[in-house]
RNA sequence: GUGGAUAUAGCUCAGUUGGUUAGAGCGCCAGAUUGUGGCUCUGGAGGCCGUCGGUUCGAAUCCGAUUAUCCACCCCA
């Protein structure tokens, strides 16, 4: 085929037959995060660029070279979002949600746009699933955001999967521990591979995920954060594994887990799924009680997560889980003749109106066809209203898996019999 | 950004050492007597062989470039 445009590089279409999953998943996010109590927010997908360049950190990859950044027609700097943390934490200060609502739970599922080269379950475009708690200072909100994201996963059925938590301190504590890993490792740089070189000098904790044997055995004697968080920092660490004993949530500190965003202090954690060869991070977050000052608001602690739909979905498939069977039915009208017509839209709409997914033939088949289509888009009834059926005012009723065949009449009975079927089929 | 693989019908793929009108399976559409699907049979539609250029009498096939896809790395969700 020889379109004058096709699809845009690491963008994808999801058609019918994968938008079901994608319905079915963001379903149980959404359900489940209302039982904690979050409320859904949707703000632009189009931010000014300084607000991802305060919030990401401006050294980091996503900023430096992987927004999609542009001037628009009033030459203003723009970027499509790269995350979806920024824009809602935006939207909450300029709009004053925070005042006198704390604590605020907020969710969200936004597009997000980055520019990688494209990989299986990653892409330019990409959906993540986020959601924040502000004004929640205790751990137990890190540990009640932790919970949402574990009983996600429950509901969908993950298999293999760990939960890594770690802290990486204030400000203070941070600082400390970075200058202390960088003295570390400039000790022991000459055996270091190149690229851990350098991640040295960006940024000395990702030199923790090298897979050299060399940097491996470089890294087990390396301080770790733990040794230096202040007092406090130690304490919410030590409040966070409570709670989560508690929600009976089993967990592992993993002192070496780094995130890709600047702004995270005190608490971070991944979700990981353990099969095949390299583990796959599906969730990832922590706390980030500095970035609503940083950005000119309150003095607003938060803590929140984000899940890569792309990633879930891909997770989901190769664990062979379920996307929810199809508890609806769904009824296909097929009149006998062209004087049957009009009758057979009366049907069809009597059974809309109350609710059950029916469907007619729109481009002139004739009877067989419309069998044969009607087979084919899998109905569980057809309904045949012929001249002999009208006449008594009745239809002829087909369930089109067992193949019998019986007469109903089209008095309230007619409604109140498919309402039956559809209540049996969803238990 | 670095390295590797691939590109033929809606999908999965064949296509000999370059040689007439490019094939299969699945899917799609239509028929196999009048108001009935799934199975079977018959027929049909559908391809600028990713794109551009080169070699050649002749290119899906050889060479070059380009674009896209997939995989690994970097990075990350």
């Amino acid at each position: 085929m020889n379109l004058i445009s096709k699809r845009i590089r690491g963008m994808q279409d999801i058609l019918p037959g994968e938008s079901e999953k994608w319905e079915y998943v963001e379903n149980v996010l959404k359900k489940k995060s209302k039982l904690f109590g979050f409320k859904i927010i949707r703000t632009p997908v189009l931010e000014h660029t300084n607000l991802f360049e305060r919030t990401s950190g401006e050294t980091s990859d996503i900023v430096k070279k992987e927004m999609y950044t542009f001037l628009d027609k009033g030459e203003r700097s723009v970027s499509l979002r790269p995350e979806g943390t920024a824009g809602v934490l935006r939207a909450v200060l300029e709009n004053g949600l925070h005042d006198g609502n704390l604590p605020l739970k907020l969710m969200y599922v936004s597009s997000c746009y980055r520019y990688e080269k494209p990989q299986s379950g990653r892409y330019r475009e990409f959906f993540q699933f986020g959601l924040e708690i502000f004004g929640g200072k205790s751990a137990l909100a890190d540990a009640e955001v932790i919970c949402v994201a574990k009983s996600i996963f429950n509901d969908l059925g993950i298999k293999n999967l760990e939960l890594e938590i770690n802290a990486v301190g204030c400000k203070e504590c941070k600082s400390a521990y970075n200058k202390a890993l960088e003295n570390y490792f400039i000790v022991h740089k000459e055996n270091l591979c190149e690229l851990c070189g350098d991640r040295l000098e960006r940024n000395p904790m990702r030199i923790f995920d090298c897979k050299n044997d060399k940097c491996k055995n470089i890294c087990k004697n390396a301080p770790t954060v733990l040794e230096y968080l202040c007092a406090q920092c130690a304490l919410h660490l030590e409040h966070l594994k409570e709670y989560l004993e508690v929600f009976n949530i089993k967990y592992r500190v993993n002192p070496h887990i780094v995130r890709g965003l600047d702004y995270y202090t005190k608490t971070v954690f991944e979700f990981i799924i353990n099969s095949g060869e390299a583990p796959l991070t599906v969730c990832g977050g922590g706390r980030y009680d500095n970035l609503s000052k940083e950005l000119g608001g309150a003095d607003m602690c938060a803590v929140g997560f984000g899940i890569g739909l792309e990633r879930l979905l891909l997770i989901m498939q190769d664990q062979k889980l379920s996307f929810g069977g199809n508890s609806n039915i769904h009824v296909y009208v097929i009149p006998l003749g062209e004087t049957c017509k009009n009758k057979s839209i009366e049907i069809s709409q009597r059974l809309r109106n109350i609710g059950i997914a029916t469907e007619q033939d729109i481009v002139g088949r004739n009877l067989k066809s419309q069998m044969k289509y009607a087979n084919k888009i899998k109905c569980d009834y057809c309904i045949f209203c012929g001249n002999q059926e009208i006449e008594n005012n009745t239809v002829k009723i087909k369930n089109m898996s067992a193949g019998n065949e019986f007469t109903l009449n089209l008095d309230e009975d007619f409604e109140k019999y498919f309402l039956n079927l559809t209540n049996s089929k969803l238990q």
